[in-house]
DNA sequence: ACAACATATCACCAATTGGTGATAAAAATA
DNA sequence: TATTTTTATCACCAATTGGTGATATGTTGT
């Protein structure tokens, strides 16, 4: 009984909690952030707003917990994770970036974040971008700077433009029906020049 | 007389449309386009809001004014126009690449319209994609497209990556102190190693 | 059952938002 | 000079913003 009732009481609560993160979600989603007004978030949550100062602390400690919650590193890094065969990390980095191009497209709610990260400068934001050079300290170091020895850092950098080029071309293909230099980014087509010009830069990079 | 011309432009209806013109500058380079209240630009252009419905007929359309005011990309075009060798355009995607890295880098009302490009479904930018699209059709259509033959497309798609990674790396090294893979994207060793890579990349592409 | 506590709602606040009609002040025109 | 037009300011509006104290409702432990 203890339990049950325990548990019971934990639950509303945390479901209270979980109710306004997916507000979160869901304005960011359908508004972007400029959306994310209090009041919205709790008429949408269905939820007093009193409760968001209550168990968050205000606006801003709920959208840092929101992104937070959102571990969208620890899950591209797993995904991306195949065979490491001993190529110096050619494969390893066509996957990934190939890997990355695709799931960016997708995930409308990463692509939020990434925008957001070019615009404000929440600490939540920074955490997420050391994860991502933490994640990326361990393929270069342990991989392609061995590999590439005096190189090591020009490596660095064209992995550096492939990666902004491809969270900016997803997040423009995204907001924009325009073409970019003559290419349909939403057709298949033109996905697959992106793709296939990304493998071909990897490949000439370790010629 | 002379003093009455002077009192004669103090009452300019061109000046006072300029002074909100300039504010809304102001506060893009200040605050970013979240900051563009109506009451703000009236205040940081020291004039009566009620002018700016005159005027321009709204918040949007001043803006939308604004947007147009700035011409980047003629100005972009012009500046790097530079000798045009028969090379297949190798020389002139280098130099275009390389200056765009470095005006993007120093022009942060530039970036705020990329990055609103991002966020936003604005005709103006929408108008100022178009540009850049026309633009760059005159460099594809005319120089490399002929150069590549059946390649042509994934020079564009690199193209395409090479010039969406510059824009990104730039408005990230502005908005943050963080690096990105490695690289300290605000010092000149940075960026030094940012340009050799977009230069080794484009020389491996026309091999 | 009942006190103590957790959960949630409500009414209300001050400040700010976008927007407009009335009107003053200057300039142009007659 | 007197009148009309342009330029600019002011006062005010309704709606929305972020934020809080008082209070109700339900749950738990004894």
């Amino acid at each position: 009984m203890e339990q049950e009732t325990a548990v019971k009481t934990l639950r509303n609560k945390e479901k209270s909690k979980q109710k306004f993160l997916d507000a979160v979600e869901k304005i960011l989603h359908t508004k972007g952030f400029a959306g994310l007004k209090v009041n919205d978030i709790a008429r949408t949550a269905g939820l007093d707003k009193k409760l968001m100062y209550n168990y968050f602390g205000g606006k801003d400690e709920l959208i840092d917990e929101y992104i937070r919650s959102q571990d969208f590193w620890s899950n591209v890094k797993n995904e991306s994770a195949g065979p490491m065969v001993n190529d110096g990390g050619k494969t390893f980095s066509k996957t990934m970036l190939l890997s990355q191009f695709d799931y960016v497209f997708k995930n409308k709610e990463f692509q939020k974040i990434i925008l957001w990260g070019l615009i404000e400068n929440r600490k939540s934001l920074k955490k997420l971008a050391d994860n991502r050079e933490e994640n990326g300290a361990m393929l270069f170091e342990g991989i392609t700077d061995p590999h590439f020895k005096e190189n090591a850092k020009r490596y660095r950098a064209v992995i550096a433009l492939l990666i902004s080029g491809i969270y900016y071309l997803d997040i423009y293909a995204t907001t924009n029906d325009c073409t970019f230099c003559g290419l349909d980014l939403k057709s298949v087509a033109g996905r697959s020049e992106i793709e296939e010009a990304i493998s071909f830069l990897i490949d000439k990079t370790y010629e």
